[in-house]
DNA sequence: CGATTATTTGATTTCGGTCAAAGTAAGTGG
DNA sequence: CCACTTACTTTGACCGAAATCAAATAATCG
């Protein structure tokens, strides 16, 4: 457990979770804190868990303490697209809105925390910190979208595949730092899912990944484990 | 000018503006109102006009109060991709970073009013319902960019054009409801630009419209005005 | 009216998709 | 522990939607 004077007071169920530093939690004070701890849930899903489904009641918010939900939405004739991945310690919601518009699913195995609609709507309206934390992680969620805008319209299926590895390097690489020459990380998407992600087919990705490794700018072990000797090789091929 | 028992007080730059309705300013009362009138100024660009530049520092915020703005991220070749459009009365700006990481251009002629982002950032503090709003804009601008995002990387060129026009009807239409059976309007951009909003090129962009005219979907004058007799046959076509 | 720019149309190419099959990994139950 | 199923990934051959290249036509503007 991380050693913080701030510790005290605290919900055993928040005092060593992310979300309460880096994430939506970290706007409210002990008291509140203790206040939504009350109807709060943590739970785990295990990779394949739908979390919300298009079209479906949202009652309940949840924050992602460990492992990736995917974000997809789909056509009726059951072509996807998967629209966001969130990593910990990422909110995940569509506040004002009780209708969803897209579903959300583990990737991976994931432990989540999440507490009802209503208690955040009102605990919203007494912290507006907490509106203020919801608003800069919304804001990072539609720069990141643009982001992929970018590579969905105009990216080639080589820069895509390298964008792609790019995120989730500086996503999950536990070693991740800006000045750093090499990663190491699981994929936390089928190669399916990828095709999903980027707006490619199976086929393709699979053919892309083939071919960096061709080139020794990735290497694959097991079919999920992707080590990257040189970053800078695969940013060269992202095309920004 | 729109009659109103709430004009009493109200800065005479505010008192016809839709922002003050539907957009975010309809979270300030009058003495606010004031305050940030004071700092607002209120401009016409015309099309052309970058408003905002991808890597420049903001130090203004403007609503839109008429015309289109078009918001483009560009590669390092110059391949380019339009992230987002904003009709009046959408905010423009991105809180809490001065570095804006896309260009804003005027799509058409339009009207804004710009004020500090200071002002603007100082102001919310002061009135959390401020932030409120600017959250609910942010947030359906995050719904828009995912449902492109599935155009983009899942729908074909045909598609694509009829999401489009689908799209713009409902924002510029004048006579636009949910329950109408047809539309018309002009195109607020060029077929290279629409190209550039759907990853696709001008030249097939050209041939998809041509095609639905050739369809009887919709006919088009002078090369911007468009006129769809039946809304039904255009969703047919949007894949959704 | 000529000059410039935007749009359309046509011919050809190509990247990524589709179809098909083989190779691999991960369980499952005997 | 191993046969067997099942699901995932890779590879190959071929195809097609959209890109590219090239020109003609239409609109816009000084």
């Amino acid at each position: 457990m991380r050693e913080d004077i701030h510790t005290k007071g605290i919900p055993v169920l928040c005092a060593s979770c992310e979300a309460r530093h880096r994430g939506i939690c970290g706007a409210l004070n002990p008291d509140q804190l203790l206040t939504l701890a009350k109807s709060t849930k943590r739970h785990k899903a295990e990779t394949g868990k739908e979390l919300v489904s298009d079209a479906g009641n949202v009652e309940r918010f949840s924050n992602v303490l460990s492992g990736v939900v995917k974000l997809t939405k789909t056509l009726s004739d059951g072509r996807q697209q998967i629209v966001g991945l969130q990593f910990a310690p990422d909110f995940i919601g569509r506040p004002f809105q009780s209708e969803s518009t897209l579903t959300a699913e583990a990737a991976t195995d994931v432990e989540l925390c999440s507490f009802p609609r209503k208690a955040l709507e009102r605990m919203m309206k007494e912290q507006p910190d907490l509106e203020h934390r919801l608003l800069e992680q919304k804001l990072r969620e539609l720069d990141q979208a643009r982001d992929w805008m970018v590579a969905l319209g105009r990216k080639t299926a080589a820069e895509k595949i390298a964008s792609f590895l790019l995120m989730i390097a500086r996503n999950i690489d536990p070693t991740a730092g800006p000045e750093q020459r090499g990663a190491c990380f699981d994929l936390p998407l089928s190669r399916a899912e990828i095709a999903d992600f980027l707006g490619l087919t199976v086929e393709t990705v699979s053919r892309q990944l083939t071919r960096l490794r061709g080139e020794k700018v990735i290497r694959i072990e097991n079919n999920r484990h992707v080590i990257v000797d040189d970053i800078g090789r695969l940013t060269a091929r992202s095309g920004d």
